[in-house]
DNA sequence: TCTAACGTTGACGTTAACGTTATTATGATG
DNA sequence: CATCATAATAACGTTAACGTCAACGTTAGA
Protein backbone atom coordinates (compact mmCIF):
# COMPACT_ATOMS: atom_id res chain seq x y z
CA UNK A 1 0.00 0.00 0.00
CA UNK A 2 1.63 3.04 -0.90
CA UNK A 3 0.35 6.84 -0.40
CA UNK A 4 0.01 9.26 -2.90
CA UNK A 5 4.03 10.89 -2.29
CA UNK A 6 5.36 7.43 -3.15
CA UNK A 7 2.98 7.02 -5.85
CA UNK A 8 3.84 10.04 -7.23
CA UNK A 9 8.35 9.24 -6.76
CA UNK A 10 8.05 6.07 -8.47
CA UNK A 11 5.90 7.38 -11.89
CA UNK A 12 7.58 10.52 -11.82
CA UNK A 13 4.05 12.39 -11.84
CA UNK A 14 2.96 15.23 -9.63
CA UNK A 15 0.37 14.31 -7.03
CA UNK A 16 -1.58 17.07 -8.80
CA UNK A 17 -2.15 14.95 -12.11
CA UNK A 18 -2.01 11.37 -9.89
CA UNK A 19 -5.18 13.31 -8.32
CA UNK A 20 -6.07 14.30 -12.30
CA UNK A 21 -6.08 10.95 -13.75
CA UNK A 22 -8.09 9.72 -11.04
CA UNK A 23 -10.43 12.61 -11.76
CA UNK A 24 -10.90 12.07 -15.38
CA UNK A 25 -11.62 8.04 -14.91
CA UNK A 26 -7.54 7.46 -16.65
CA UNK A 27 -7.09 5.27 -12.91
CA UNK A 28 -8.88 3.46 -10.98
CA UNK A 29 -10.24 5.11 -7.94
CA UNK A 30 -8.01 3.43 -5.15
CA UNK A 31 -9.30 2.14 -1.79
CA UNK A 32 -9.44 4.82 0.96
CA UNK A 33 -8.00 4.34 4.52
CA UNK A 34 -10.76 5.45 6.84
CA UNK A 35 -9.87 8.98 7.53
CA UNK A 36 -9.73 9.50 3.28
CA UNK A 37 -6.14 8.90 2.74
CA UNK A 38 -5.63 6.89 -1.23
CA UNK A 39 -3.93 3.61 -0.87
CA UNK A 40 -2.35 2.37 -3.63
CA UNK A 41 -1.59 -0.66 -4.58
CA UNK A 42 2.02 -2.09 -7.52
CA UNK A 43 -0.87 -2.48 -9.77
CA UNK A 44 -1.69 1.19 -9.80
CA UNK A 45 1.62 1.96 -10.59
CA UNK A 46 1.86 -0.46 -13.01
CA UNK A 47 -0.92 1.52 -14.60
CA UNK A 48 0.09 4.74 -14.58
CA UNK A 49 3.56 3.71 -16.32
CA UNK A 50 1.18 2.36 -19.25
CA UNK A 51 -0.42 5.55 -19.30
CA UNK A 52 2.63 7.47 -19.57
CA UNK A 53 4.16 5.10 -22.13
CA UNK A 54 0.90 5.92 -23.96
CA UNK A 55 1.19 10.02 -23.46
CA UNK A 56 4.82 10.11 -23.99
CA UNK A 57 5.66 7.26 -26.83
CA UNK A 58 2.38 7.64 -28.48
CA UNK A 59 1.98 11.00 -28.07
CA UNK A 60 -1.76 10.03 -27.44
CA UNK A 61 -4.13 12.53 -26.44
CA UNK A 62 -5.70 11.70 -22.68
CA UNK A 63 -8.88 10.93 -23.68
CA UNK A 64 -7.60 8.22 -26.86
CA UNK A 65 -5.42 6.74 -23.46
CA UNK A 66 -8.27 5.75 -21.95
CA UNK A 67 -9.84 3.77 -25.11
CA UNK A 68 -6.20 2.24 -25.29
CA UNK A 69 -6.15 1.80 -21.39
CA UNK A 70 -9.36 -0.07 -21.77
CA UNK A 71 -7.95 -3.17 -23.59
CA UNK A 72 -4.61 -2.77 -21.41
CA UNK A 73 -6.70 -3.36 -18.44
CA UNK A 74 -8.50 -6.06 -19.27
CA UNK A 75 -4.79 -7.37 -20.37
CA UNK A 76 -3.69 -7.23 -17.09
CA UNK A 77 -6.89 -9.16 -16.05
CA UNK A 78 -7.73 -6.02 -13.44
CA UNK A 79 -11.04 -6.09 -15.55
CA UNK A 80 -12.48 -9.04 -17.28
CA UNK A 81 -12.72 -10.16 -20.59
CA UNK A 82 -16.89 -9.75 -21.55
CA UNK A 83 -17.81 -8.64 -18.15
CA UNK A 84 -21.42 -8.67 -17.35
CA UNK A 85 -23.02 -9.72 -20.46
CA UNK A 86 -24.87 -12.80 -20.39
CA UNK A 87 -26.04 -13.77 -23.73
CA UNK A 88 -23.43 -15.19 -26.22
CA UNK A 89 -24.14 -13.73 -29.44
CA UNK A 90 -23.82 -10.11 -28.01
CA UNK A 91 -20.36 -11.47 -26.50
CA UNK A 92 -19.45 -12.60 -29.65
CA UNK A 93 -20.18 -9.47 -31.53
CA UNK A 94 -18.78 -7.08 -28.71
CA UNK A 95 -15.33 -9.51 -28.81
CA UNK A 96 -15.56 -9.14 -32.91
CA UNK A 97 -15.50 -5.70 -32.37
CA UNK A 98 -12.43 -5.54 -29.96
CA UNK A 99 -10.73 -7.47 -32.86
CA UNK A 100 -11.72 -4.88 -35.04
CA UNK A 101 -10.56 -2.23 -33.19
CA UNK A 102 -7.08 -4.03 -32.19
CA UNK A 103 -6.17 -4.55 -35.44
CA UNK A 104 -6.69 -0.79 -36.41
CA UNK A 105 -4.87 0.17 -33.45
CA UNK A 106 -1.76 -2.19 -34.80
CA UNK A 107 -1.90 -1.20 -38.58
CA UNK A 108 -1.84 2.61 -36.59
CA UNK A 109 1.48 1.55 -34.18
CA UNK A 110 3.37 -0.28 -37.67
CA UNK A 111 2.38 3.08 -39.18
CA UNK A 112 4.30 5.10 -36.92
CA UNK A 113 7.18 3.11 -36.52
CA UNK A 114 7.54 3.22 -40.53
CA UNK A 115 7.33 7.33 -40.27
CA UNK A 116 10.07 7.32 -37.44
CA UNK A 117 12.25 4.70 -39.12
CA UNK A 118 12.07 7.36 -42.33
CA UNK A 119 13.00 10.76 -40.42
CA UNK A 120 15.59 8.45 -38.71
CA UNK A 121 16.75 7.96 -42.20
CA UNK A 122 17.03 11.73 -42.85
CA UNK A 123 18.82 12.62 -39.85
CA UNK A 124 21.11 9.69 -40.44
CA UNK A 125 21.73 11.18 -43.97
CA UNK A 126 22.31 14.92 -42.51
CA UNK A 127 24.87 13.71 -39.96
CA UNK A 128 26.74 12.48 -42.89
CA UNK A 129 27.29 15.65 -44.54
CA UNK A 130 27.67 17.06 -41.16
CA UNK A 131 30.60 14.43 -40.17
CA UNK A 132 31.97 15.06 -43.60
CA UNK A 133 32.00 18.77 -43.18
CA UNK A 134 34.36 18.14 -40.05
CA UNK A 135 36.30 15.77 -41.89
CA UNK A 136 37.19 18.39 -44.39
CA UNK A 137 37.29 21.43 -41.85
CA UNK A 138 40.00 19.36 -39.89
CA UNK A 139 41.92 18.56 -42.89
CA UNK A 140 42.35 21.90 -43.52
CA UNK A 141 43.31 22.76 -40.17
CA UNK A 142 46.06 20.53 -40.74
CA UNK A 143 47.46 22.04 -43.81
CA UNK A 144 47.93 25.23 -41.61
CA UNK A 145 49.92 23.59 -39.05
CA UNK A 146 52.19 22.02 -41.06
CA UNK A 147 53.10 24.89 -43.20
CA UNK A 148 51.90 27.82 -42.29
CA UNK A 149 55.02 30.46 -42.78
CA UNK A 150 55.41 29.64 -46.36
CA UNK A 151 52.12 31.86 -47.47
CA UNK A 152 52.64 34.43 -44.83
CA UNK A 153 56.20 35.22 -44.96
CA UNK A 154 55.79 34.60 -49.00
CA UNK A 155 56.63 37.64 -51.33
CA UNK A 156 58.71 39.98 -48.57
CA UNK A 157 61.61 39.48 -49.47
CA UNK A 158 63.94 37.82 -52.19
CA UNK B 1 3.64 29.58 -56.31
CA UNK B 2 0.62 28.78 -53.84
CA UNK B 3 -1.86 30.75 -51.94
CA UNK B 4 -2.84 30.07 -48.64
CA UNK B 5 -5.75 28.34 -49.53
CA UNK B 6 -4.11 25.68 -51.80
CA UNK B 7 -1.60 25.06 -49.01
CA UNK B 8 -3.87 24.33 -46.54
CA UNK B 9 -5.96 21.70 -48.61
CA UNK B 10 -2.32 20.25 -49.74
CA UNK B 11 -1.45 19.89 -46.30
CA UNK B 12 -4.78 19.48 -44.61
CA UNK B 13 -3.93 22.32 -42.13
CA UNK B 14 -6.28 25.31 -41.55
CA UNK B 15 -5.24 28.28 -42.91
CA UNK B 16 -5.31 29.63 -38.94
CA UNK B 17 -2.71 27.12 -38.16
CA UNK B 18 -0.35 27.45 -41.06
CA UNK B 19 -0.26 31.92 -40.24
CA UNK B 20 -0.03 30.62 -36.78
CA UNK B 21 3.46 28.35 -37.61
CA UNK B 22 4.40 31.00 -39.06
CA UNK B 23 3.48 33.53 -36.86
CA UNK B 24 5.84 31.83 -33.77
CA UNK B 25 8.85 30.74 -36.25
CA UNK B 26 7.83 27.29 -37.08
CA UNK B 27 7.66 28.56 -40.70
CA UNK B 28 9.66 30.49 -42.81
CA UNK B 29 7.86 33.21 -44.00
CA UNK B 30 6.84 33.30 -47.29
CA UNK B 31 7.25 36.21 -49.78
CA UNK B 32 4.50 38.58 -49.83
CA UNK B 33 2.43 40.17 -53.19
CA UNK B 34 2.64 43.83 -53.50
CA UNK B 35 -0.43 43.73 -52.15
CA UNK B 36 0.60 41.80 -49.06
CA UNK B 37 -0.96 38.25 -49.85
CA UNK B 38 1.41 35.47 -48.64
CA UNK B 39 3.07 33.31 -51.87
CA UNK B 40 3.96 29.87 -50.54
CA UNK B 41 6.16 27.70 -52.70
CA UNK B 42 6.44 23.95 -53.28
CA UNK B 43 9.80 23.88 -50.14
CA UNK B 44 7.68 25.44 -48.36
CA UNK B 45 4.37 22.76 -48.60
CA UNK B 46 7.06 20.05 -48.09
CA UNK B 47 8.57 21.95 -44.72
CA UNK B 48 5.31 21.97 -43.43
CA UNK B 49 4.70 18.31 -44.03
CA UNK B 50 7.73 17.47 -42.21
CA UNK B 51 6.20 19.51 -39.18
CA UNK B 52 3.24 17.71 -38.83
CA UNK B 53 5.17 14.30 -39.05
CA UNK B 54 7.02 15.23 -36.00
CA UNK B 55 3.48 16.22 -34.48
CA UNK B 56 1.27 13.70 -35.01
CA UNK B 57 4.25 10.88 -35.10
CA UNK B 58 6.52 11.60 -32.87
CA UNK B 59 4.12 13.68 -30.42
CA UNK B 60 6.58 16.77 -30.24
CA UNK B 61 5.33 20.26 -28.87
CA UNK B 62 5.75 22.77 -31.61
CA UNK B 63 8.56 24.12 -29.26
CA UNK B 64 10.87 20.59 -29.37
CA UNK B 65 10.00 20.56 -33.44
CA UNK B 66 11.57 23.62 -34.08
CA UNK B 67 14.58 22.41 -32.82
CA UNK B 68 14.04 19.83 -34.89
CA UNK B 69 12.97 21.54 -37.47
CA UNK B 70 16.65 23.50 -37.69
CA UNK B 71 18.65 20.61 -38.71
CA UNK B 72 15.48 19.18 -41.53
CA UNK B 73 15.66 22.70 -43.23
CA UNK B 74 19.81 22.31 -43.47
CA UNK B 75 18.69 18.97 -44.96
CA UNK B 76 16.70 20.20 -47.94
CA UNK B 77 19.09 23.01 -48.06
CA UNK B 78 16.68 26.10 -47.72
CA UNK B 79 19.19 26.80 -45.05
CA UNK B 80 23.11 26.84 -44.98
CA UNK B 81 25.39 24.10 -43.23
CA UNK B 82 27.42 26.21 -41.56
CA UNK B 83 25.53 30.05 -42.73
CA UNK B 84 27.39 32.92 -41.28
CA UNK B 85 30.01 31.76 -38.81
CA UNK B 86 33.99 32.59 -40.96
CA UNK B 87 36.10 31.26 -38.02
CA UNK B 88 37.09 28.05 -38.91
CA UNK B 89 37.64 27.07 -35.41
CA UNK B 90 34.22 28.22 -34.51
CA UNK B 91 32.68 26.18 -37.21
CA UNK B 92 34.24 22.86 -36.22
CA UNK B 93 32.75 23.21 -32.58
CA UNK B 94 29.45 23.77 -34.01
CA UNK B 95 29.35 21.30 -36.59
CA UNK B 96 30.54 19.04 -33.47
CA UNK B 97 27.86 20.25 -31.48
CA UNK B 98 25.42 19.35 -33.99
CA UNK B 99 26.45 16.29 -34.22
CA UNK B 100 26.39 15.77 -30.54
CA UNK B 101 22.33 16.99 -30.86
CA UNK B 102 21.65 14.33 -33.67
CA UNK B 103 22.88 11.51 -32.11
CA UNK B 104 20.73 12.24 -29.20
CA UNK B 105 17.85 12.36 -31.62
CA UNK B 106 18.97 9.67 -33.42
CA UNK B 107 19.02 7.57 -29.86
CA UNK B 108 15.71 8.58 -28.76
CA UNK B 109 14.28 7.80 -31.85
CA UNK B 110 15.67 4.26 -31.29
CA UNK B 111 13.86 4.07 -27.76
CA UNK B 112 10.65 5.28 -29.47
CA UNK B 113 10.66 2.77 -31.80
CA UNK B 114 11.60 0.46 -29.22
CA UNK B 115 8.88 1.50 -26.72
CA UNK B 116 5.90 0.92 -29.73
CA UNK B 117 7.75 -2.44 -30.23
CA UNK B 118 6.93 -3.31 -26.46
CA UNK B 119 2.88 -2.14 -27.04
CA UNK B 120 2.30 -3.56 -30.11
CA UNK B 121 3.20 -7.42 -28.33
CA UNK B 122 1.06 -6.27 -25.56
CA UNK B 123 -1.91 -5.61 -28.36
CA UNK B 124 -0.87 -8.81 -30.34
CA UNK B 125 -1.09 -10.59 -26.97
CA UNK B 126 -4.46 -9.78 -25.97
CA UNK B 127 -5.87 -10.21 -29.90
CA UNK B 128 -5.08 -13.26 -29.19
CA UNK B 129 -7.19 -14.30 -26.32
CA UNK B 130 -9.86 -12.08 -27.97
CA UNK B 131 -9.52 -14.36 -31.17
CA UNK B 132 -9.20 -17.49 -28.64
CA UNK B 133 -12.45 -16.23 -27.02
CA UNK B 134 -14.04 -15.86 -30.34
CA UNK B 135 -13.36 -19.48 -31.05
CA UNK B 136 -14.45 -21.01 -28.08
CA UNK B 137 -18.27 -18.99 -28.39
CA UNK B 138 -18.13 -19.86 -31.85
CA UNK B 139 -17.69 -23.96 -30.50
CA UNK B 140 -20.69 -23.58 -28.40
CA UNK B 141 -22.47 -21.96 -30.84
CA UNK B 142 -22.41 -24.58 -33.35
CA UNK B 143 -23.06 -27.54 -30.67
CA UNK B 144 -26.28 -25.99 -30.31
CA UNK B 145 -27.30 -25.37 -33.56
CA UNK B 146 -26.56 -29.07 -34.27
CA UNK B 147 -28.83 -30.83 -31.92
CA UNK B 148 -31.01 -28.51 -30.26
CA UNK B 149 -34.22 -30.30 -30.71
CA UNK B 150 -33.14 -33.48 -28.27
CA UNK B 151 -33.42 -31.58 -25.38
CA UNK B 152 -36.26 -29.62 -26.02
CA UNK B 153 -38.50 -32.55 -27.36
CA UNK B 154 -37.05 -35.08 -24.40
CA UNK B 155 -39.45 -36.36 -21.97
CA UNK B 156 -42.69 -35.22 -24.23
CA UNK B 157 -43.91 -38.20 -24.98
CA UNK B 158 -42.54 -42.45 -25.43
C1' DT C 1 -1.20 14.15 23.20
C1' DC C 2 0.65 17.42 20.51
C1' DT C 3 2.71 18.80 16.51
C1' DA C 4 5.00 18.78 12.04
C1' DA C 5 4.53 16.73 7.80
C1' DC C 6 1.60 15.02 4.66
C1' DG C 7 -3.14 14.42 2.42
C1' DT C 8 -7.76 16.23 0.60
C1' DT C 9 -10.88 19.13 -1.58
C1' DG C 10 -12.22 23.13 -3.96
C1' DA C 11 -11.29 26.85 -6.85
C1' DC C 12 -8.95 29.81 -9.65
C1' DG C 13 -4.67 30.48 -12.76
C1' DT C 14 -1.79 29.24 -16.78
C1' DT C 15 0.04 27.74 -21.18
C1' DA C 16 -0.05 25.73 -25.74
C1' DA C 17 -2.38 25.35 -29.86
C1' DC C 18 -5.31 26.67 -32.19
C1' DG C 19 -10.89 28.35 -33.45
C1' DT C 20 -13.91 32.11 -34.40
C1' DT C 21 -15.46 36.50 -35.58
C1' DA C 22 -15.16 41.10 -37.36
C1' DT C 23 -13.27 44.40 -40.16
C1' DT C 24 -10.79 45.75 -43.92
C1' DA C 25 -7.90 45.08 -48.07
C1' DT C 26 -6.75 42.30 -52.40
C1' DG C 27 -7.11 40.20 -56.85
C1' DA C 28 -9.11 37.53 -60.56
C1' DT C 29 -13.15 37.77 -63.64
C1' DG C 30 -16.89 39.03 -66.56
C1' DC D 1 -14.25 48.80 -63.40
C1' DA D 2 -17.39 46.63 -60.51
C1' DT D 3 -17.83 42.73 -57.79
C1' DC D 4 -17.29 38.69 -55.37
C1' DA D 5 -14.54 35.16 -53.60
C1' DT D 6 -10.10 35.26 -50.90
C1' DA D 7 -6.62 37.15 -48.02
C1' DA D 8 -4.86 39.80 -43.95
C1' DT D 9 -4.82 41.68 -39.37
C1' DA D 10 -6.60 42.02 -34.83
C1' DA D 11 -8.66 40.45 -31.04
C1' DC D 12 -11.09 37.60 -28.20
C1' DG D 13 -12.64 32.65 -27.15
C1' DT D 14 -11.75 27.69 -26.18
C1' DT D 15 -9.96 23.26 -24.61
C1' DA D 16 -6.71 20.10 -22.58
C1' DA D 17 -3.63 19.30 -19.06
C1' DC D 18 -2.14 20.44 -15.54
C1' DG D 19 -0.03 24.34 -11.62
C1' DT D 20 -0.91 26.88 -7.50
C1' DC D 21 -2.99 28.43 -3.41
C1' DA D 22 -5.99 28.32 0.59
C1' DA D 23 -8.37 26.07 4.15
C1' DC D 24 -8.84 22.18 6.54
C1' DG D 25 -8.41 17.16 7.99
C1' DT D 26 -5.12 13.05 8.86
C1' DT D 27 -1.17 10.48 10.56
C1' DA D 28 3.02 9.13 12.52
C1' DG D 29 6.49 10.12 15.78
C1' DA D 30 8.65 12.47 20.09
Amino acid sequence: MFKIDEVARETGLTKRTIRYYEEIGLMPAPERSEGGTRQYTQAHIEHLQRVISARDVLGFSLQEIQEYMGYAQALTGQRELYPQIREPERQLEKLREMDGTLEAQLRALDEKVGKILAMKQELEQFRNRVNAGIARLEHEHLQNEHQPETKITEGKNS
